[in-house]
DNA sequence: AAAGTCTCTTGTCTTGTTGACAAGAAACTC
DNA sequence: GAGTTTCTTGTCAACAAGACAAGAGACTTT
């Protein structure tokens, strides 16, 4: 081959940025201002620039879109996508997709080009209701697949609560990520035996009703052996 | 931002292809030509051209190396490696990587590039004797985890396999691959109960000595649940 | 032919984990 | 104080896994 051959192309990051608010699965989601897809959802991203790492690009959009700092997150690697056609422009553009867990932030800011960034549950979006722009439908639905099996397999679930967090907090993150109900006696055993998912304080947190919740915080681990179980709770009988 | 900030790119697929050898867990690996790192060792791969996907670039790379259809073993993506000075040249190159799990493939087919590609084995690179050209000793090293995690949840081990195995076959590709000895009777009895994985044929094959092994062949599930066990046996005590 | 050897295969026992669910504990309200 | 709600602990059966004994089926040696 020849170095003609070789394809000149535009890289992105793009983030799914997920979070839990009122039990269910959230993602941001920015109003595009410009051409290609103007006026359509779509997920937050930028292009590469300088010599940047393709990490770095995704922490930067990330900063600049929530106003966080990426260091008390998870930001992990989804895949790439390049299909040819999936954007418009004469250039390729080729997008690495990160995956990103946040406790549930403030209201956005807005982004730098004034486009308007919104919380949109998840659950709408997989259903085909609203269509994203680009191949992003694509993108979201490999993103929270991978999200729901990290939480099997890891510790990452505590990053979804605040610094200070119940055992039931932390199931409410499980069943809004997996979209079940699990057993409440059964998955405090399971967490509480887990070494080094949780640490308890010496704090409790009083609810509307009923007995205070012991209050814990992220433990040291991060892988989950053996795995969460992500079955269903069997509904009662009657 | 003005688009002028967007950096233009070069996008490579690398490959990680990897087998049994022996007992052995081996890479293809193929001697650079040219400059830079010529001469030195690295993971086949390419330019990505024209209308391709990265995944076809991937493809289409695995077949000229190895002169084998991809539709007859596994691919899967591994990451992108974007670090701006991976590669000395000035223009930027991105790379995405490939995992590729084969059956014990006949000499490799010199690529177009008279480059000569040999097998190696995993172990001698990851301890760090041989150094590879570009970041790939991160890669390798990516790679190899994520096929030693493939093989705990998911069937594709029976791809490093003939057609035809016997599961002493199958449990040399989960020692060769994770480095430990695993119990055969345990593991005869984990294999054959769990759905889908193997299906029994009516050959046996003959061993030099022993009784005559049956033969198997892949089944239809991919993932395995509960997952493959990879502690060790425990060794005899005396 | 009988015994030995080697590997594949089946079975047993113990231990640990999971799912189902009962019941105790700690707050509040009426 | 009784009732209600939620958190927390405990119990029991079913299942899976690790350790390991022993049977099965081939060949080789005596």
């Amino acid at each position: 081959m020849t170095p003609r051959d070789r394809v000149l192309v535009h890289f992105t990051a793009d983030l799914v940025i997920l979070t839990i608010r009122g039990g269910a699965l959230h993602v941001l989601l920015v109003e595009r201002a410009n051409e290609p897809f103007a006026g359509l959802l779509a997920l937050p991203g930028g292009f590469l620039r300088g010599a940047e790492t393709v990490r770095q690009a995704a922490e930067r959009e990330l900063r600049e879109e929530t106003g966080v700092d990426p260091a008390t997150l998870h930001l992990e690697q989804v895949g790439v996508y390049s299909a040819p056609d999936r954007d418009p422009r004469p250039r390729r553009v080729i997008t690495c997709a990160f995956l990103a867990i946040a406790p549930d932030l403030p209201v956005p800011t807005a982004g730098s080009d004034a486009r308007s960034a919104r919380w949109t549950p998840v659950d709408d979006l997989l259903g085909g209701a609203t269509r994203l722009a680009f191949d992003h439908d694509q993108v979201l639905a490999d993103a929270v697949e991978q999200a729901r099996e990290k939480l099997r397999f890891s510790t990452v679930a505590t990053v979804f609560c605040e610094p200070e967090f119940t055992i039931s907090d932390l199931r409410e993150v499980y069943e809004a990520v997996w979209g079940v109900e699990l057993d409440r006696p059964n998955f405090h055993r399971k967490v509480t035996d887990a070494d080094g998912f949780i640490i308890p304080t010496d704090g409790k947190r009083a609810v509307p009703t009923g007995r205070p919740a012991r209050l814990y915080r992220a433990g040291p681990a991060d892988v989950l052996d053996p795995p969460m179980a992500r079955t269903a709770r069997t509904r009662p009988r009657f």
